[in-house]
DNA sequence: GATGAATGAGGGTTCATTCAT
DNA sequence: AATGAATGAACCCTCATTCAT
């Protein structure tokens, strides 16, 4: 479902997913370039042919999430033809990202976006807007449906943060899967209708 | 409501307090000794009479936090007596700790939490175990009497997750303050209305 | 006679024996690494791309005059027939290792075998006791024969001391050479006359 | 018979008596004030109420013994009426120092010379060059006599080793105690007349 | 005399980055 | 492209020394 944000084919690429695959582990400020040398299989120092600094790593690996992830959202959202179906859509998307093929990008994405530059993080801004900016359709049409009864930019962020958090807890392979999880999100935040859902007006 | 975590008349309480501090702004990997030390208005090197490391600050951080807001929830348990008060315990005591005068020390325990040594992170490990097992028991009556729908352990890890990722983005004194935060995040898990839940006022 | 312990078209070789030098010139617990750098003519952080630590260094000195000094005693024993020769053989491979090319490294094995982390001691202590086994096989033999008239352990301790020793006052190249020296040594201990000592010439 | 250096009543010869035994232990550049503190019972800061320095405790220490060593070597040799008597006076008087109750001081002033600053060392030079002005004299008269059979610099500088080595070695309590000592050294170095001892010319 | 907080220089070590090979 | 020796700044921490209490 989501594609593979690496082509294993490209130097370049592995190399980011080596590094994302060690950030996700250990942070970006504790990892260090020699171990990300050794996780791709070259030398500390080859890895400045394929980037400029340790921070354009972790720029170029956050940049093709944020594409990627929008594109990947507004193509859902587009299939979705539901309030109830648009909602779940966030969440499927989001948990897609952090616990499938992209998940240690998504995982330094989220957690490691102080580590980034003011300067750099500006850059991709846009992106993050773009994204957020689609949770805040879908939630506020979500609340004008009764589905959900919080504030939507509040429920943005909660939300969010919630899913967030899962990537220090939730492994998927166990008793519960990603589609099980989406619909746990689900239950906590908009009940099956017609027992707690109900509109308030 | 939330006594304060370190003792402005003692030395080392103030290290403490400026420490989590700058951890909270930084983080813990990018912070320097002398950025603590200018903090608090000392030299590094002066440092090392109150603590034995900078990993022994982080620690001593996280420890007060754990032990005071176990005290402080079993404290606000007690005081509750229906399932849906004690629901709202779980979270205003979280985000009391997150956004009052703990705020920095609850952000570094939360967010800093990986930066800690295995073996320290083990001695941490009863309070924070005792902690969860108190909202454990919360979320599976507050689950008993119909006023969440979702498991109760996932339950605890979304709603921890949603409360501690508030710490990127929300600030008191804004129009939404923390007993609208409160009410915000009951509404998006627990809306008071139809059969789930009690009525608030 | 003794062939050098450092290869100078070896790096880290070149490293060594500066330290070496250093350390005997200033004692291991006073030099520094930036000491260490200077001798070498790098600056302190390139010596941890040779050395994992500025204990490393020691240790692997003093491995190394252990390795070449067992070896080079074996051999000389090996090609002397008789008691006397080999007593004059155990002073002579000993002055040749503290005043020859490997001065530097020998003074500092003896003179700061107590700066070594106890773990890194035991480690060398195999070489050494073979050493010492051999010194009290000769002095043994040499006690038997009547050249000397201590007690072959205390004999081993008095003599490796004073020739130790030497390294504070003695510089080949003066009106005493080593050969001297050793002459000396040996008229103290066991003088070549009367029935005690078989002639030399 | 060797009195003790430092004054129990006397609260800085508290603090160097139990400096002596730390860098006895340790060395001195491996010791810290925190540690001659620790030893003597008092905090690093107030040693230097006692003290100018941590060298000048270093050069007290080394002072002392001097002094009283070269006053008890010319009563010892004033004692003595034989050539052998003196030599074995030289033997004893040093082991005395070693391994009785100034051990810790001795040991601290033949192995820590070089831990003294130049110019501090030059003051005590006077002190040492009496002490082995007497040795000198008795050596030469050795000779004279026949009982040794090197140059009587050399034998000195031999002999000097040979003792200050036991302190790494001899341990008084043992099988071998200080008298038998002194006997295995002259055993070494002059054995019994009419033996191996004779005159060669 | 003793304390203990503070100093500030310097300790060993790490690390992102460069560059000749 | 890759290597690996070298850089140099910065890191955490130690330590002799000072001084107000």
């Amino acid at each position: 479902m989501i594609a593979p944000l690496f082509d294993p084919e490209n130097a370049r690429d592995r190399l980011l997913a080596g590094a994302a695959r060690l950030f996700h582990r250990k942070g970006y400020a504790t990892a260090t370039v020699r171990e990300i040398g050794a996780e791709v299989g070259i030398l500390s120092g080859s890895l400045f042919h394929h980037v400029r600094s340790k921070e354009d790593i972790l720029f170029q690996v956050m940049d093709r999430v944020i594409t990627a992830m929008l594109g990947d959202l507004e193509q859902a959202l587009d299939q979705a033809d539901t309030p109830h179906a648009r909602l779940r859509a966030l969440i499927q998307i989001e948990l897609a990202y952090l616990h499938g093929p992209a998940a240690d990008a998504t995982a330094v994405l989220f957690h490691d976006w102080r580590a980034l530059s003011e300067d750099r993080r500006a850059v991709l801004l846009a992106g993050r807007d773009a994204y957020f900016a689609r949770w805040h359709q879908v939630l506020t049409d979500a609340r004008a449906k009764g589905l959900i009864h919080a504030d939507p930019m509040v429920a943005r962020q909660l939300l969010h943060g919630a899913l967030a958090w899962t990537s220090y807890w939730f492994r998927p392979g166990g008793t519960l899967d990603l589609a099980g999880l989406t619909d746990q999100t689900l239950a906590l935040i908009a009940p099956p209708t017609g027992i707690s859902g109900a509109p308030v007006s």
